[in-house]
RNA sequence: GCCCAGGUGGUGGAAUGGUAUACACGCAGGACUUAAAAUCCUGUGACCGCAAGGUCUUGAGGGUUCGAGUCCCUCCCUGGGCACCA
């Protein structure tokens, strides 16, 4: 009897989807459980490998779920709206709607083929009205509450994209998804105040179960910090009979309020409005200004080169804690949108302000002074804690004790900062959802009523960027011209349309109300089902998708909308599949395609197989040679089935092999370390095989429901083979006696001095007195001990004794 | 520079402080076959030894311990993230 993949991958694929196996009652369920992965964006060149280990490594977990008795919901889903659907459109040169459609028969095809548990009555794609219709509504409850707002700013162009992008999308100066270098442009745009859930955001994550790797990286982002805003006096005039009327206050914020006497210069960001405002006092003018042109045309990377800097001659600022004269420099080190865009320099603690200083030659003043000799590498400065010198009345104190001390000295205020800036959502392209605003000249700024949404797409050729800041709906007149929703009159629509993020933000909110056509979420289905129980995804989205995510459930909970501030109770990042020790790329031609191994193999031998390359979490080298493995091992389980069903005689149980497979299988099933798993199942099949008498049908049936969320059709068709008439997703996964997981008899491992000397079978509950006894009678450990005086004897029970001589 | 995660046979990878190298791939030898493939069996960290057996081995070096891949310290390397955030 041969194992005929196809047939029984179709046969079985078939019958869930008539049985609706997978199908949840949203209503009623009794146990629901949200099994959640993160959507893919879909392109036309189909799933990648990547795609189906993530999605495979997360259904596996849904199954286990379903056999611990829980009513698994797991949907899937698209992301096809926003940018990166749009750059492969047009790189294909097909409407991006076109396009969208393409794709979607293309994946979802794909996913049903590689057996995952999905419901597949609940899919959306972002790009659906009925979906983005909510998208907009959730722009509209942001800009309700105050949380979404249009600015002015210096914001991230990508020239490439021919767009704005956040923060989040910005690395190490370069697109995320084009690698082109993002340069800065004023720009009018829309934002969310994310920095108002800074410290909430930063508070839940100790609550939140989720990847530690993953936390620390949001904790990173959200960036907080404490310290305090120091204000340093300006005098603005010569003239000392009435100094008080021209004095100017510069305030900067510092964390080491501490190094206050050390502070020997200011420097303000190029940006800072002081410079600007008191041009008239820099004597040297001219050279400021063009300094400060340079510095904005300037990238980030290329501020980060070298420290360079102008001093503003002819004003002084004053050291309120020694009252000394400092010189003020404008230098593009000095960031304007963190704290207040100007920084007290110590060069003598702080290794910037040290580089700056060596190279303008500006005076350093040592104040903390290390408490243990430390060495200070050339070059460098003392960064750490010690003790204050050359501090007034300060001298000897701990300087972390001094942030206190001498920031109420100088009437400092305390303060905390954060990194976090406020997601940019503007985008000037036109795959996306157009935001919901008007512009009337009367009332101005107007939100688009909730019952005129979705603000459709247009249909139109018309889609391509032009190079403008404006997207390419400003030129779609007809999209354009509207009439304001308060009064009436002529209006224009906002024609940016909303980042891909906004998008995702939610979605896992929609899922289970997807029935529901008049409101993003049904109230009472959001509490049966919310917060997901199991996220599973990519750690690339740490700080994107996930921090969104949050801020958004944040939001939505603030307005009494749902009942949770988390949307994820866990989640876990899956590592990445590469290929022969190599990132697959196209460029290499190494790039797996899923579809030529379900072919060849079937789906459930790839999807064994890729879950026993390494632990999901870790990710893992896909070899071609490896996957016969998993193919010798089905065959060799088939086989054992169709020969069990033929024999007779009396059954072998192996029942403390059994018991602990089961412990070590649900134990590393929760932790999603299905390799190891596979590894046990293997070592049962090994033992299975190799004995003569007739297979016990309940060691088989563990067997194989432990190995049905791995390979699901394969273990359906066995599970049949077997007589059961019922899916063997409708059993309970099987349960582990922990007393029958140890053997009565062990071999005790004998040491002498900790090296392994010889082995005994005893008991496994042997007494110390009694193994020590026997263990000194043997002929292998006299050897070792004849005359020799034992120190001690360490007895660890079950399993070793060792002598100590 | 800072913060994570790692470094174990020829390869992917296992190991609650207790037999390091499970499981699998590969390789070698054998069985079956006219032959090949498939399948099955045996062996497989290195070194010494005919063997029994012994010595060494988890990136490097120290330490704690009866016992360290695992804990602590110093350092090196790889992957990932953040990066002038004062």
């Amino acid at each position: 009897m041969k194992y005929d993949f196809k047939k029984i991958e179709a046969k079985w694929q078939k019958k869930w989807e008539e049985e609706k196996l997978y199908q949840v009652d949203v209503k009623n369920s009794a146990k629901p459980f949200y099994n959640l992965m993160m959507f893919p964006y879909p392109s036309a060149e189909g799933l990648h490998v990547g795609n189906m280990y993530a999605f495979t490594g997360s259904d596996i977990y849904g199954r286990y779920q379903r056999l611990k008795g829980n009513d698994v919901f797991e949907p899937i889903g698209l992301d096809g709206f926003g940018i990166h659907s749009e750059n492969f459109a047009i790189k294909n040169k097909i409407h991006p709607a076109e396009m969208a459609e393409k794709t979607q028969n293309n994946f979802y095809k794909q996913l049903h083929m590689i057996g995952n548990s999905y419901d597949w009555s609940k899919t959306l794609e972002t790009y659906d009205p009925d979906y983005y219709k909510w998208t907009q509504w959730l722009f509209l409850q942001m800009y309700k509450k105050g949380l979404a707002y249009k600015k002015k700013a210096a914001v991230n162009w990508c020239p490439s994209c021919m767009t704005v992008l956040s923060d989040e999308q910005v690395e190490a100066g370069l697109c995320e998804r084009c690698k082109t270098e993002v340069v800065k442009k004023d720009m009018s745009q829309w934002f969310f105040k994310i920095t108002d859930y800074a410290e909430k955001l930063l508070k839940n994550i100790d609550k939140i179960d989720w990847t530690e790797k993953t936390k620390v990286a949001q904790k990173n982002w959200i960036g907080k910090s404490e310290g305090a805003e120091i204000n340093f006096q300006v005098p603005m005039t010569n003239d000392q009979s009435n100094p008080k009327s021209q004095i100017t206050n510069l305030t900067v914020f510092t964390t080491r309020p501490d190094t206050l006497f050390g502070c020997t210069y200011l420097v303000l960001s190029p940006e800072h409005k002081f410079i600007e405002e008191n041009k008239e006092k820099i004597e040297n003018w001219n050279e400021v200004e063009e300094y400060i042109k340079k510095a904005k045309e300037k990238t980030d990377q290329e501020r980060t080169n070298e420290k360079t800097g102008v001093e503003l001659k002819g004003i002084k600022a004053v050291n309120r804690a020694n009252k000394k004269e400092i010189p003020i420099f404008v230098a593009d080190y000095v960031l304007s949108g963190y704290g207040t865009g100007a920084i007290m320099a110590v060069p003598a603690h702080d290794e910037r302000d040290f580089e700056f200083a060596q190279k303008y030659d500006l005076e350093i003043v040592e104040v903390v002074e290390p408490e243990k000799k430390v060495k200070i590498a050339e070059q460098k400065c003392y960064t750490g804690d010690g003790i204050l010198i050359n501090s007034g009345k300060f001298d000897g104190m701990k300087n972390v004790e001094a942030k206190k001390a001498i920031t109420e000295f100088v009437g400092g205020k305390f303060k905390i900062n954060y990194k976090l800036r406020d997601w940019c959502i503007s985008r000037q392209r036109f795959w996306g959802p157009p935001i919901p605003i008007a512009y009337c000249e009367k009332c101005g700024t107007v939100p688009v009523p909730e019952k005129d949404l979705p603000v459709l797409l247009p249909k139109t050729d018309d889609y391509m960027p032009d190079g403008t800041d404006r997207s390419p709906l400003a030129r779609n007149e007809k999209f354009v011209e509207t009439k304001c929703p308060k009064c009436g009159g002529d209006a224009k629509r906002e024609t940016d349309v909303s980042d891909t993020f906004l998008d995702s933000s939610w979605y896992f909110l929609r899922y289970p109300s997807v029935d529901i056509k008049d409101q993003p979420f049904d109230k009472e289905i959001t509490k049966k089902w919310l917060p997901v129980d199991m996220y599973i995804g990519g750690h690339e989205h740490a700080v994107l998708h996930l921090l969104y995510t949050r801020f958004v459930t944040m939001v939505l909970y603030d307005l009494g909308m749902v009942d949770f501030e988390e949307p994820f109770k866990k989640f876990r990042a899956h590592g990445l599949i590469i290929k022969d020790g190599a990132k697959m790329s196209k460029s290499k031609g190494n790039v797996i395609n899923p579809d030529d191994y379900i072919e060849k193999y079937g789906a459930d031998v790839l999807r064994t197989y890729l879950m026993f390359i390494g632990p999901l979490k870790q990710g893992g080298d896909f070899r071609d040679e490896g996957v016969v493995g998993i193919e010798r091992f089905f065959g060799r389980l088939f086989f054992l089935v169709s020969k069990t069903l033929n024999s007779l005689g009396n059954e072998k149980h192996f029942e403390i092999e059994r018991n602990k497979l089961i412990k070590k299988a649900t134990n590393d099933i929760e932790n999603l370390d299905y390799n190891t798993i596979i590894a046990s199942l293997m070592e049962f099949l090994n033992l299975l095989d190799k004995q003569k008498e007739k297979i016990s049908k309940k060691d088989l049936e563990t067997l194989i429901i432990i190995l049905s969320p791995l390979a699901p059709h394969f273990c359906e068709e066995m599970w049949e083979m077997l007589g059961n008439k019922e899916s063997v997703f409708k059993v309970t996964w099987p349960e582990f006696d922990e007393n029958k997981t140890k053997e009565a008899k062990i071999k005790l491992i004998i040491q002498v001095n900790g090296k392994v000397r010889d082995f005994m079978e005893v008991n496994n509950d042997i007494s110390e007195e009694k193994a020590s006894e026997l263990v000194q009678k043997r002929e292998k450990i006299m050897k070792f001990i004849a005359g020799k005086k034992i120190k001690k004897i360490i007895f660890v029970k079950g399993r070793l004794i060792n002598i100590v001589i």
